[in-house]
DNA sequence: CGTACCCGATGTGTT
């Protein structure tokens, strides 16, 4: 009897002639009330089991975590004659109530929400009336990488499960899941799921692992790569800097390329995606922004230039190419060093236990909106998010009607979670690092440790192949060594309504360079100058960007702590370059050591007209400092010798720290 | 050193 009405829908609705293996299961599970999990490669059919049920059942509500993807799927469920909608910060205010009068008044079938629609209040007024009969979690495996730290509402999808009645149907699909993963969407589907699992072997991928030991490898290797491998490729990068890095690397040698990360505009995103599609590009360095949703069948090849995380982001991104089952090459290029590029993620994923206690205390004295907290303590939106999703589910905290945030029970935090979660992402980083080293077949490996128990060597993969790798022309090398860009430094304060510099570089970053190294010594073991070294490079770099600009005098940042390091160093590079030093820049009152503030707000007013510059200026100048941190310093200076009459400013830095684009 | 929602404050340009 189902199965006839399940057999018509398929022929009459979706026009197909039968269900691919798993897909009937699933449904009829799901419509006796089971919990379910279905573990499938994009492209098998997902889509098709939560549309049946909503043609079946009535409203299904869809967690999505990508607006890009409800507009998809919105798209495509109405091409099918399915009534969908979603509700998502694209829309305004009004049509999310027609919408939800529509749902309420049983006129559709499919609503596609983020997980963070849950604490909405239009949203929560609705709830009561809304005739939900189905739910679905889109990329469940969300849920455990995104759900314990950066979007923490994929916690909440439970309090919706648990609002409906026992026997409704809730499925949840994605393409991968560990063990792990496995649980953590168990607890939000509120109960033991029936996992229904696909294959995961790829036959047609070619794995390998290349050893490096410098960034000019990397990017001699994936010149090599990019001119070997046939079609359009992905090269995915741990690090926003290290997609520009590799961009212009490419574009200066001709190829068609460019980069793809956050800080991009949506409108950027979307031309740089559909250039993608068309083969616009040979290939895209990306971090992990780009893929959830993209579909492209012909991704001849991924390269990573840092190893992911886990297993789990490893096969999700590799498992972007050779959708046509056509060949696909992945390479990851391998240097045991980018472990702290991955560690410092885990470290800093959750906001520090101070930052916790901060927080309560505040909520101790009055009652606070999520704004609130984030301008009283400096804290990111994230991180107040993140604190407040766990303190209300240790019940210290809870959250009115208005929004408003209050302490509901004395008591301290318990960090015993979040410790917990830190070792499961270095567990999750151990594996990665593993599957790295290991002597067998990789795709044997990457399935077995992802759940599918395949054991029949792939034949294709290095390990299997056992041949040696070609060789990477020293020219190649050599190429790449001399051209690793300098990092940019990112001055954003104006003057009036200009930029207050025109540009800015460092030699290096800070923590583990070369550079770093040699800074560090010399201001706080040797007490000795900047060695003679610093000053020939940075006079390279310096002429290497700017040699046109007319840059006519050389200024350093006026600072006490580096005890007149900086001057000397200024005047030396002053020297080298053939520009004289420029005297005009001075500290006129006392501040703070700036490590004593946790934001740039509070790093800008402690600096805020300290610097007075001297009204004989005009001229471009280059502003020396040694380290830049946040760049606030920089800035104000900049802005001082601005107010004195200077012409274009330029800024370098010896060393950059990492983490100074984030401040 | 990376990932995205949502919401509301502030700013820009048009009616």
């Amino acid at each position: 009897m189902l199965q006839e009405i399940l057999t018509r829908h398929l022929n009459n609705t979706f026009h197909l002639p039968s269900f691919r293996p798993g897909q009937l299961e699933a449904i009829q599970a799901a419509l006796a009330g089971e919990r379910v999990l279905l573990v499938q490669p994009t492209g098998w059919g997902k889509s098709l089991v939560y549309q049946m049920i909503a043609a079946v059942k009535g409203l299904t509500v869809v967690f999505t975590p990508l607006r890009a993807l409800m507009r998809d799927q919105v798209k495509e469920a109405n091409q099918y004659g399915l009534r969908a909608q979603t509700l998502n910060s694209d829309q305004d205010e009004s049509l999310h109530s027609a919408i939800l009068e529509q749902a309420k008044q049983g006129q559709l079938d499919l609503l596609f929400i983020s997980p963070e629609r849950i604490k909405n209040s239009l949203w929560k007024e609705f709830l009561p009336e809304l005739p939900i009969k189905a739910l679905v979690i889109d990329e469940a495996h969300c849920i455990s990488t995104w759900g314990h730290d950066f979007r923490p509402d994929y916690r909440r999808i439970v309090e919706l499960v648990q609002h409906l009645p026992p026997q409704t149907p809730v499925v949840a699909v994605t393409a991968t899941a560990t063990k792990r993963v496995e649980q953590d969407i168990e607890s939000q589907l509120g109960g033991k799921a029936k996992v229904i699992r696909g294959n995961l072997v790829r036959s047609n991928f070619w794995l390998n692992v290349i050893p490096v030991s410098s960034e000019a490898e990397k990017l001699a290797w994936v010149d090599h790569w990019v001119n070997t491998l046939e079609g359009t490729g992905i090269i995915y990068c741990a690090t926003k800097a290290m997609t520009e890095t590799v961009a212009s690397y490419l574009s200066n040698l001709g190829i068609k390329t460019t980069y793809y990360h956050s800080d991009l505009s949506p409108d950027e995103r979307l031309e740089r995606e559909k250039g993608l599609m068309e083969n616009a590009f040979k290939v895209i360095a990306a971090t992990n922004s780009l893929g959830m949703g993209l579909n492209k069948p012909d991704i001849r090849f991924v390269i990573h230039t840092e190893f992911p995380g886990s297993m789990l982001h490893y096969y999700q991104e590799i498992g972007r190419a050779g959708r046509d089952q056509q060949p696909a090459h992945l390479i990851l290029l391998y240097n045991p060093e980018d472990r702290s590029i991955q560690e410092s993620f885990i470290n800093g994923s959750k906001p520090s236990p101070d930052s916790y206690h901060e927080v309560l205390s505040l909520l101790h004295k009055s009652a606070l909106k999520e704004r609130d907290i984030m301008l009283q303590t400096g804290l990111s939106q994230t991180a107040v998010r993140n604190i407040i999703a766990d303190l209300q589910e240790q019940d210290l905290v809870g959250r009115d009607p208005l929004g408003y945030y209050r302490a509901i029970a004395h008591g301290t935090p318990s960090f015993d979670a979040q410790n917990e979660l830190r070792q499961h992402k270095l567990a999750d980083l151990e594996a990665m690092i593993a599957y790295i080293n290991t002597q067998t077949c990789r795709m044997v490996y990457l399935c077995n440790y992802l759940g599918d128990p395949e054991t029949k060597p792939c034949g294709q993969c290095d390990n299997c192949r056992q041949d040696a790798l070609p060789s990477l022309s020293t020219d190649l090398v050599q190429r790449a060594r001399e051209h690793v860009t300098h990092p940019k430094l990112h001055l954003k304060a104006e003057f009036g309504k200009a930029p207050v510099f025109e540009d800015g570089r460092a030699l290096d970053y800070y923590k583990d360079t070369r550079v770093g190294e040699a800074i560090h010594a010399s201001k706080y073991k040797t007490h000795a100058p900047f060695p003679d070294w610093l000053v020939q490079d940075s006079s390279k770099v310096i002429r290497k960007y700017w040699s046109d600009q007319g840059i006519s005098g050389v200024v350093a940042v006026p600072s006490t702590k580096s005890g007149g390091l900086v001057e000397d160093f200024a005047k030396r590079l002053a020297q080298s370059l053939g520009i004289p030093f420029l005297d005009v820049v001075c500290k006129v009152r006392e501040t703070e050591p700036q490590k004593n503030f946790t934001n740039r707000t509070q790093k800008r007013e402690n600096l805020k007209d300290a610097f007075l510059g001297r009204p004989c200026t005009q001229g471009n100048l280059l502003v020396v400092d040694d380290v830049m941190d946040s760049g606030v310093t920089l800035e104000e200076v900049g802005k001082a010798l601005k107010r004195a009459g200077a012409g274009r400013l330029f800024a370098f830095a010896l060393a950059k720290t990492r983490h100074s684009d984030d401040v």
